[in-house]
DNA sequence: CACCATATAGACAGACCTGTATGTACTTGC
DNA sequence: GCAAGTACATACAGGTCTGTCTATATGGTG
């Protein structure tokens, strides 16, 4: 299926109001919200059909289960996360090590935004852990998380540290737990004290190579 | 064990099978485990009333509500953390930045559990956020996070950083981080990295005073 | 023994949950 | 105009949720 268009060719257009949607979309952005500004547990189908303005059976028609529609939302997360790292970290003219730095300036404008609320994903595992029955829900969770790994790793990779993988989860660390501490403080400053942390880290001999000053580089 | 005997009135026999405790300890305890492995909202009450072999009105002789049930589990977590913390940090011997480091020795054990599931009270925040309707719980989940806080203040204090409230929240980063990546990723390696990464940091010029290699304290 | 606090057992109300079923209106292509 | 596809509106089934109610059993203390 399309985007938007393949029932209503007219609404292209982003940042409508919701009425301006087709169905799908309206059910998505709906339950993301709600979701998202609650829990997923506490919002019922019925408040986000009511809210997004469909029929029952139009909702189980694009959405076979509310689990189906967890997953969904949880992917649609990832996917606009995963676009904000790269639009940060693939700028023009950043050195190696700048680009790990700028996924704490990806973080900047999210934290500000008054409707944060912390990371999707660290409460989606809050709600569907191990001992969940939602198998579905699970793994996209989980592919998120080795999904960011891995982003990080690919990040550090042309550093050439001397135990690249050790710096990953540092790093790793400071980004999960900027959250963490925005989410229950909200302050920002948390941003600015992770970027200079991750710098030192990443700076210094301990988790780079052990002859300092040699860095493999690129411009 | 005095600091807990606000919850808990007669928890001399540690270990015991749960039918030996009187109701009240009982019920805490199957929600505490119940209210971890799973998660607050997908547990209800009959399954806890099921579980700890007590009758529905005993429950709610001792609990007044299901609110009241979840704020008391988290004050109950929120002691029995800060014991583990205060227990690591207040061995003899300790100079102030092993001190510091020490928080992070506390978390190997439960890391290593096959139970561990993650921090509570991120979990916790996850299910009641700012839009929830829970006053006790909430105002529960923020006195863990202004006492994890102050705590770790009041570990870095002595050390006489010049920006040590930037100190403060890497530290938390570090370690809240640690916990998000140990729970995604049940490596325990992330404990060892962590520590190592703070030392770095708690010794690096650029939190501790301005002038690189003059060091107030430490050791 | 009588008294009382505390425990158990289980029915119940009223709300909410997910998912299904029924029926109707609107748009589009032939 | 007609058929097909899509969406809307609403009622309903069957289950679960929290919290209340009644009735009964037990154990310690006077």
């Amino acid at each position: 299926m399309m985007p938007t268009s393949s029932v209503l060719e007219f609404v292209d257009v982003e940042g409508q109001p919701l009425n301006a949607l087709a169905p799908r979309e309206r059910i998505l952005k709906t339950a993301s919200d709600l979701f998202y500004r609650f829990s997923i547990h506490s919002v019922g189908i019925d408040r986000i059909i009511a809210e997004s303005g469909v029929a029952k059976m139009t909702f189980y028609k694009h959405f076979p289960s509310k689990a189906d529609l967890i997953a969904t939302y949880l992917r649609y997360k990832t996917d606009t996360w995963f676009q904000m790292l790269a639009s940060s970290t693939e700028r023009a003219g950043l050195s190696p090590l700048e680009r790990v730095l700028a996924i704490f300036d990806a973080m900047e404008e999210p934290f500000r935004a008054p409707s944060f609320r912390g990371c999707p994903f660290v409460k989606g595992l809050a709600e569907f852990g191990p001992e969940a029955n939602s198998p579905d829900v699970q793994a996209t969770i989980g592919a998120y998380f080795r999904g960011l790994h891995e982003f990080v790793a690919s990040l550090i990779e042309p550093l050439a540290l001397s135990n690249p993988e050790r710096a990953v989860i540092q790093i790793l660390s400071l980004f999960q737990g900027a959250i963490v501490i925005a989410q229950s403080t909200r302050d920002p400053a948390i941003v600015d004290a992770n970027r200079d942390a991750a710098k030192v880290l990443l700076e210094d001999g301990l988790i780079s190579s052990s002859e300092p000053g040699v860095r493999k580089v690129v411009g």
